[in-house]
DNA sequence: GAACACATGTAAGAAGTTACATGATTAT
DNA sequence: ATAATCATGTAACTTCTTACATGTGTTC
């Protein structure tokens, strides 16, 4: 998902500027599938005006810059709507995770322990966040994704923690 | 995830040429997680053999260039294992089909349906690849991230199947 | 004989991050 | 007073993809 697209999406939810765009991505819900920098957000959006796909109002402010609130136009929507149906191709998931942890065993058994302890506490958190989120109201999607992604990792956890012996095993202290 | 730390990762399964890397990441067991193009691998594994991190034999052909089998060095397996263990971080979960589903709200409803149809028969055809690819006899770190994947899949599938209807609702006809 | 697999590589361009630049307000 | 939050923006840089360049062997 290119920087427009998520910045044409985010507005398709309401109105926002671009430090609240990036809070979105960095800290809020967006943040479990997206991430980007000031230095993508805000050309996108002034280049965006320029093709009449969002519309800007600026907000007088004393002692800050002027806030500039976008809104989506018509044209927007539309270019949204072709963005998210484009031949949506397979979706990789690029998880740094399992990369490492694919690699893990050449370089050293130690690590994939903690490796997944890591990912384990990640879960949690990630799964406390999604959670949270679920208590406010939010449109029948965002529910639905939330409830997704919150099955993803609680699948994952599941998996991690009942499979962490077969990777690392315990000395053969106390056999059966 | 680099193009670097990926190569080093790979290497450090065994040795393998650039071509052969890069139909890994494409077509094999890591198309799940990662992407990569002759145009950055090539550049990659060339700078690392003059780093010092792989060692590269050139085995002579009829009628084509050079086979360059590249092998991990141990400085190599070093810088991997750095690469690895730095600093993990959050690894979202980039995923684009997340993404679409979040905003398809406000673009038709419509083309909620068909996202998501789409996505389970991506899923499924997933699935299939990854039991198959468990059929071959791989090491156990391999074995699990695909049996990690494969759980990922299913309760991904499983969801969305489960909760199509919620986004969707059929015209009630007829009632309970 | 057309298309695809094998096999490597380069150059141009896209897309994004990092770091910088500016500056008031508020919390510790 | 030191740091964080609010608020926008630019320039340099990194990283990767796309498309090109080259050429044989094999399959349909």
């Amino acid at each position: 998902m290119d920087i427009r697209t998520l910045c044409l999406g985010i507005l398709s939810l309401g109105e926002a500027t671009g430090y609240e765009i990036r809070k979105m991505v960095t800290d809020g819900s967006f943040s479990f599938f997206s991430e980007a920098s000031y230095g993508s957000i805000y050309p996108a959006l002034t280049q965006m005006t320029a093709d009449g796909l969002v519309a800007c109002r600026a907000e007088s402010q004393t002692g800050r810059p002027d806030k500039k609130v976008y809104s989506l136009t018509a044209d927007g929507r539309k270019a949204l709507e072709q963005s998210l149906t484009a031949a949506p191709g397979p979706d990789r998931h690029r998880s740094d995770f399992l990369a490492a942890l694919l690699f893990a065993e050449a370089v050293s058994p130690d690590r994939i322990n903690a490796l997944i302890h890591d990912r384990i506490s990640e879960h949690d958190e990630q799964i406390a966040l999604l959670k949270g989120h679920l208590k406010d109201e939010q449109g029948t999607v965002a529910r639905f994704v939330l409830e997704y992604g919150l099955v993803m990792q609680e699948a994952a956890r599941r998996f991690l923690k009942e499979n962490r012996a077969r990777l690392s095993p315990a000395p053969e202290k106390q056999t059966g």
